[in-house]
DNA sequence: TAACTTACCGAAAACGTTTTCGTGTTGAAA
DNA sequence: TTTCAACACGAAAACGTTTTCGGTAAGTTA
């Protein structure tokens, strides 16, 4: 049970000063070979590793990115973490993953609690909570102690600061017009409450090919779910009264309830229904049909975030004077359409 | 663009000694209700928090917990997860997660990095290269230098330290029992190699089912996969050649693909064939048909995993005589057979 | 011999806390 | 008037580093 070896434990083995200790680990010429040397097989010797926490303070930076995200058990955010972690650790930073479970409150309290010098910036995805109320206030206070934020996905334009996202508008876009494309005329859109920035963005794409395409555009086919529990009468209906060609859903669950609902029902997907689901993950792959997806690739959204927040902190080293101009970036990821069975 | 206030700024701007400042915020009776009044108007001003990084040093405790598992995307790791951040939070922790992507390599990088002062124990699952080398010195050395590690699922008992698992054997021993409770007699397995401590465990309670039921062992009956690629023609040949009345899988991922091969080669699931399978995730539940599963709750078992290195660490705190007997302990999570649409 | 480099090393500050101990002032008791 | 307790506060150490600055001894040059 011996506890970790320390400078000042070295020197006084050694019978050294502690300068002279962290001079010869660190290779310094201004040290005798002969000491450099003794020190050095002591350090191997002890498997000295220097103290991470003593050098946080001292150097004022902690090689950390804190991640505030919804929840974790979601594909979409396990691989934006995957993604965010690989970068991360390529350059020499640990992370450290706060859930706000859909709770501003949540959220506001893991900010406070990584604020004070825990981290060196954050990466984060707003709670539906936050997105609904509109209150960014934790954002902004960060911000203005300095601390780097990258928002990915979830995000407000209210802050400014470093974003990633995907260009659901036009994902959506792209979704309705190879299913226009196809020949189909009657489109439903299956999506969440409009406080969630990608919900709405997804909406008004859905919208506009619509009118595009000289379409009509009937409130009726939109439904919104709160809770993917009771969602299965509402999908019920909507197949059952509106003789539909096809359907965009906003997520998988909500896709893979449709085909279910619509196998219940009698009908076949993808010859009496199409389908389409944002959001590629495991399910869309191993459901049968599988389904066609507009996948939005959370590794690389994780990868640029990361990105963009290293670049951020190792930025403010030299930015010393303050009116240099802070241009923030909203990188925007490309999606694609993976072609499965629920389309044809 | 103002930095965080400090106790020393306070102490300047209000004409006080640093220690007068500490005092009053912490409400001690040393210091005049006038000044200490003042101080915490002041503080609250300028939103005064208290450096974690500082407080770590001096306290030498973080009160962080490091998270080691071979992936992230992956619907078990991600609760388990969820499991750990929620009692960890409740206990004023956070949490730091590294992924090993089944790399040995990977693994003791990330351990050696959280060892040097960044933690105060471990949460660990082993990766699959790891189990597969055998070796531990890296667990070893953390553990020798006080700090605390709790292993879960992926384990090994060369390692003598606290542990919390399912009953894998048990587990598939069950599962076993119900298929042949319904009839089954020529049941296949699917599972992993073996140096994957879970996949062998599983392997012995097929095995023991078979044996304590009378019927014959066949080991033509279970196959081994090693990646999830390749798998659909193993696994084609499988239930084409042996005229099988049931598959147990040790996984989900393994689970949908053989129902999809059975639906490819004509057979009906549960119908002309039963198959349940590991690990209740998400396909298991949105799958046609829905696939019984043994569920491994994986929320529980980060709860009980991370209740167990905070109880083991705030131990830490009192137990400073060195020869207290450290009795670890290892707890078992209940499995549960949860039954759908895949068996009959 | 006197002055000046050079090589080598240690003291101390700094990062931001908390806490122990010491000290000066005040008022009251003897 | 002297002594003592209570009160209010500050100095300093400690946590583990890194780095700047200063200092001493030896050797070199004039």
């Amino acid at each position: 049970m011996k506890r970790k070896v320390t400078l000042k434990q070295i020197a006084k083995e050694l019978d050294v000063s502690i300068s002279t200790v962290s001079k010869s680990l660190r290779d310094s010429s201004e040290i005798s070979e002969d000491t450099r040397l003794k020190v050095q097989a002591f350090a191997k010797l002890y498997n000295y590793k220097p103290n991470n926490i003593a050098l946080s303070l001292k150097n004022q930076r902690t090689k950390t990115i804190g991640i505030i995200i919804p929840e974790i058990v979601h594909h979409f955010f396990a691989t934006v973490i995957s993604g965010i972690e690989q970068i991360a650790n390529e350059n020499g930073y640990t992370v450290i993953v706060c859930l706000s479970n859909e709770s501003f409150t949540k959220e506001v309290i893991n900010m406070e609690m990584l604020a004070n010098g825990s981290i060196d910036g954050f990466i984060i995805s707003l709670s539906k909570e936050t997105q609904f109320k509109g209150d960014f206030h934790h954002i902004t206070e960060v911000m203005n102690q300095g601390m780097p934020v990258v928002m990915f996905d979830r995000i407000t334009n209210e802050i400014y600061c470093d974003k990633v996202i995907i260009d659901d508008k036009h994902a959506a876009y792209d979704a309705m017009q190879m299913l226009i494309d196809k020949g189909k005329k009657k489109i439903a859109l299956v999506t969440t409450e409009d406080y969630v920035s990608v919900g709405k963005l997804r909406t008004d794409g859905y919208t506009k090919a619509l009118l595009d395409n000289d379409l009509v555009f009937d409130d009726k086919l939109i439904i919104k779910i709160e809770d993917i529990e009771n969602c299965e009468i509402k999908i019920g209906k909507l197949i059952e009264d509106k003789a539909i060609d096809a359907i965009l859903a906003v997520n998988e669950l909500f896709a893979v309830t449709i085909i279910k609902m619509a196998s219940k029902k009698g009908l076949k997907v993808p010859e009496d229904l199409s389908v389409i689901a944002f959001t590629d993950g495991i399910i869309s792959q191993y459901s049968t049909p599988t389904i066609t997806t507009v996948s939005q690739n959370g590794i690389k959204m994780g990868q640029k975030a990361a990105k963009m927040l290293i670049e951020r902190i190792e930025l403010e080293d030299y930015e010393d004077d303050e009116e240099h101009v802070q241009h923030y970036k909203t990188e925007i990821i490309e999606t694609q359409l993976i072609l499965r069975e629920s389309t044809n």
